[in-house]
DNA sequence: TCTCACAAGACGCGAGGAAA
DNA sequence: TTTCCTCGCGTCTTGTGAGA
């Protein structure tokens, strides 16, 4: 326990510069007297910290020291390798700064964990994009990067779904997800979610963004996805399904996946099951089920039934001079 | 398994000194 | 004057080992 803090407080340090006890035991969680026996322990233990009196004032490491220890487990090492982001990173324009960390870490590291590491690295890729899909082009993904690091408001020109709209913003966090980037932004003191790809244009304002004391990224963008998920599921549909439909549906969506788990956990080959599954429109909900069938059979709604069999008439309709 | 003693860690309070 | 470091003292909590 004693170990670990006095190894963050000299961690805290060297990434941060001057810290004053108070603000080094907040973040500890102790008080400013344990902390400065902590102070006095490192001290003691030859890691050269001063203490700079009066306003401003604070401990410090001296200039230019640093420890080679990195405090990482071999597996926290072979963990932050793992995470693989160069692509995400270049995007971002990260690109070399995420090769020069690594090269620090791995530097940094005992010589017993790079063995560990580079293994690590040469036997795990992470590819954030989906199948059959070209990433999404993201040219202004700098700038409003730039702007989530440095905490300033952005001058947004987007694409929304109803026309093109002119937004100041101020940016929280960015979020990758399935390939897609995407910025959350507060407006009118409200968190929403801006597709990058739909940025039009974006310029840097000096002006600091203001951002909730208690915001939560993850958190927020969670529930946001729930709330997607619940606006977007209008109805349920109930299907009979092979085994081959039972996989078909599982890769429909996460939100039919779970369904059909919950329902059909496992099935037997040459087995059928009838499962109720939520669906959106009418419309998007023929055309998907439209194309498992006759693996997955809708046995209602009626309207759901009567979506698809119009959709087969037109579809006779247009290969009619080939039956 | 329980009790007790001991040490270490942590906390709170307060007085004092240094620097801006 | 304010802010922050320094140090001492008493007290409480927690972990550990010895003994019944």
């Amino acid at each position: 326990m004693r170990a670990s803090r006095l190894l963050t407080i000299q961690m805290l340090l060297q990434t941060r510069g001057r810290m004053s006890a108070q603000a080094l035991a907040q973040l500890l969680e102790v008080s400013v007297r344990t902390l400065y026996r902590d102070v006095d322990q490192l001290t003691a233990a030859g890691v050269p910290i001063y203490a700079e009196q009066g306003r401003n004032g604070g401990f410090q490491l001296v200039e230019g020291w640093k420890t080679t220890l990195t405090g990482f487990t071999a597996s926290e090492s072979q963990a932050v390798f793992m995470s693989g982001l160069a692509g995400p990173a270049t995007e971002l324009g990260l690109g070399q700064q995420v090769v020069d960390a690594q090269l620090k870490l791995m530097s940094a590291l005992p010589v017993h964990q790079r063995d560990g590491a580079q293994r690590v690295q040469a036997r795990f890729h992470l590819d954030p994009a989906d199948w059959y899909r070209e990433a999404d082009p993201v040219p202004h993904l700098a700038t409003v990067a730039a702007a989530v690091w440095q905490d300033r408001q952005l001058n947004l020109r987007y694409d929304s779904w109803k026309a093109e709209v002119q937004r100041t913003v101020h940016p929280l966090g960015l979020v990758l997800k399935a390939g897609v980037w995407y910025l959350v932004a507060t407006r009118d003191a409200q968190p929403r979610t801006y597709r990058i790809s739909n940025i039009l244009g974006a310029e840097l304002l000096d002006k600091a963004s203001a951002r909730p004391k208690r915001f939560d990224l993850p958190a927020y963008w969670t529930e946001s996805i729930q709330r997607f998920e619940a606006a977007l599921y209008q109805g349920h549909a109930v299907v009979q399904a092979t085994t081959q439909g039972v996989k078909q549906l599982r890769q429909l969506s996460s939100a039919v996946a779970k369904a059909v788990v919950a329902q059909a956990p496992s099935i037997q080959a040459g087995e059928t099951v009838r499962l109720k599954i939520p669906i959106e429109t009418l419309e998007n909900a023929s055309y998907q089920l439209l194309r498992m069938a006759p693996d997955v059979q809708v046995l209602s709604p009626v309207a759901l039934r009567r979506a698809i069999a119009q959709r087969l008439k037109a579809i006779q309709a247009c290969y009619a001079d080939n039956l």
